[in-house]
DNA sequence: CTGTTAGCGCATTCAC
DNA sequence: GTGAATGCGCTAACAG
């Protein structure tokens, strides 16, 4: 139960701490046969570095923490694989991290972030400002913020151009079935929510239908906030003829109910979706949607942290949106 | 940059580390007005505890790893997530790891819990035999194997009784359109795999119809494994009439192909899943599957660990079989 | 090529 | 109610 320490083993084959630790750590030539035969020592006794009392020493615990909203909403499952992928051969590890778009476990978790001295933070908030990252960046953890830029920091961001994304498909269903439109969007404070609420609106104006407030619904980004969505907007007097859904989720949950009701999609409802995640084309009709790749998403945010992490970079904060693209399926 | 450490506050209080160090703790009675100066200066000076000395210390992390094989299987987040709300209250982290069902990413992982002094493991493996988790028990990290109980140990167990539940569906497939029966099985070495291949022999064998080798196949866990299963078995001469499904995607790629190529289902192919996972209830036909409740699993596994770790319970391996559920719905 | 030693930041025992 | 001193296990000067 007492767990063997370098001291046990250097004692055991007989040489001193300091050859036990470079012939792990290889930081300095250590004599074939000693190393081998320190090897076998440490192998029989069952020797395992204790990562811990390294981290402590080095201050570094060659970890990174990877916070997400929704761990269900297999966008993010996706995303943070990627980032895995690119860290990972670089030797670092991740704290996969869900705080379901609550500002306490945003809060929590960045502060736990700082208390394990870990090397970077890839952040996607839902409640907390921007400027809870900073503290971060002062103490020296790299971090790259999943959203807008935080001026004037050494934090980089990544993000998607929701904004314009949500204006063109809105703009596609606007084009093709006219001005009855409503929103269901996902939050109503997350940065992503309100960019693509601004960007539904946006196409509205152009469109010469001044958006109406009631055409913009708040439920969760989930398949049951797309489900309570719908249905609110079916029990009204005129439903919209078509839907913008703030993601996949929300759009699988208002086809449901609209089918259950018996609406043809999209004939009798027009209904689009945002992230094209593998549901987007498991459900009938296959969602008409933003394509946002995920994956590429985490693979970017991967990139500018490693860089940053390994010393590579460090000016200001770089700032790389990736590039979207309107997929046309069957549900609009 | 150079974090602010419990010595810097004392200092800038007036007080020795000790007092300090009670302050957070509660560990000792402080003066109330001492108290309340030092946390003022702690706040100012934003001194965050470093949890890395602390866990040196104590030899403790807090911490515990969730080892899955694929992360974007929706199965396991929610899982996931499961454990994550019974053990976060108690005041312990989790790190979620994913494998990719590769047997070196199993054992680095396992050799990280150990390096780490984790408090904790709850494993998922695909590759790696039980006996590998034997040498945590011994270092004293609590573990629960997701799978088969691990005899003579202090490990616990949770699982699905995979060879019934499988020999459940097929025998509901062969009553209702005989014997014309394939297997797209996930993964050659996996336990579960394999209890879920051994009932569906089983079935066959009750059923009088010899389970012929060739009606079993081993692709992927995932969509792209259906894909591939059922393009093989439809370019037989004699396609199955229904087909059992490991889990969920396969099914859900079975499902694609057979559209494509004009089959319906279950008309002229029935096919079942296996976890219920959302994908079931959102593909059309709706899935006939078995209900393996991935939550439950989960608080099940969380609970074990958490009386493990906190002492309540010390004894030999508890092992515990989560009920299932066959769900009847539009694919057979 | 190898060993001695001083901390990394904290909790805690022992003294006051 | 408080403080001084020790050590958790390791790495990296520094010294041979």
């Amino acid at each position: 139960m007492a767990r063997i320490t370098i001291e046990d083993v250097a004692h055991e084959a007989g040489v001193s701490i300091t050859t036990v630790s470079h012939v792990f750590s290889g930081h300095r030539p250590v004599n074939t046969e000693t190393k081998e035969m320190v090897e076998r020592v440490a192998q029989r006794l069952g020797y395992r570095p204790n990562a811990i009392a390294r981290s402590l020493r080095l201050s570094t615990s060659q970890t990174i923490m990877i916070v997400v909203p929704d761990i269900t909403n297999s966008f993010y499952p996706e995303y943070a694989r990627s980032i895995q992928d690119v860290i990972g051969p670089a030797g670092y590890h991740s704290l996969l991290c869900n705080t379901d778009a609550r500002e306490r476990e945003e809060l929590t978790f960045l502060d736990e972030a700082r208390s394990r001295r870990l090397n970077g933070v890839v952040f996607v908030g839902f409640r907390v400002s921007n400027e809870a990252l900073r503290p971060l960046a002062e103490d020296g953890i790299c971090v790259v913020n999943v959203g807008e830029a935080v001026d004037d920091s050494k934090i980089d961001s990544v993000c998607f151009d929701d904004r314009a994304a949500t204006a063109e498909v809105t703009r596609f269903l606007l084009d093709r079935y006219g001005p009855s439109i409503a929103l269901i969007d996902g939050d109503g404070e997350a940065p992503v929510s309100r960019q693509r609420r601004d960007g539904f609106e946006d196409a509205c104006r152009d469109f010469g239908a001044a958006p109406d407030d009631a055409a913009v619904l708040l439920e969760g980004f989930n398949r049951a906030g797309g489900v309570r969505g719908m249905t609110t907007l079916l029990e009204r007097e005129r439903p919209p003829r078509a839907v913008v859904c703030a993601n996949d989720m929300i759009a699988v949950g208002a086809i449901d109910v609209a089918r259950e009701r018996g609406l043809r999609v999209p004939e009798d409802v027009a209904i689009t979706g945002f992230d094209d995640v593998d549901l987007a084309t498991i459900v009938t009709p296959k969602l008409t949607t933003v394509h946002a790749d995920g994956p590429r998403l985490g693979a970017e945010a991967g990139r500018l942290l490693l860089t940053r992490m390994t010393g590579e970079h460090d000016g200001a904060g770089r700032h790389v949106v990736i590039p979207h693209e309107l997929v046309v399926r069957d549900s609009a």
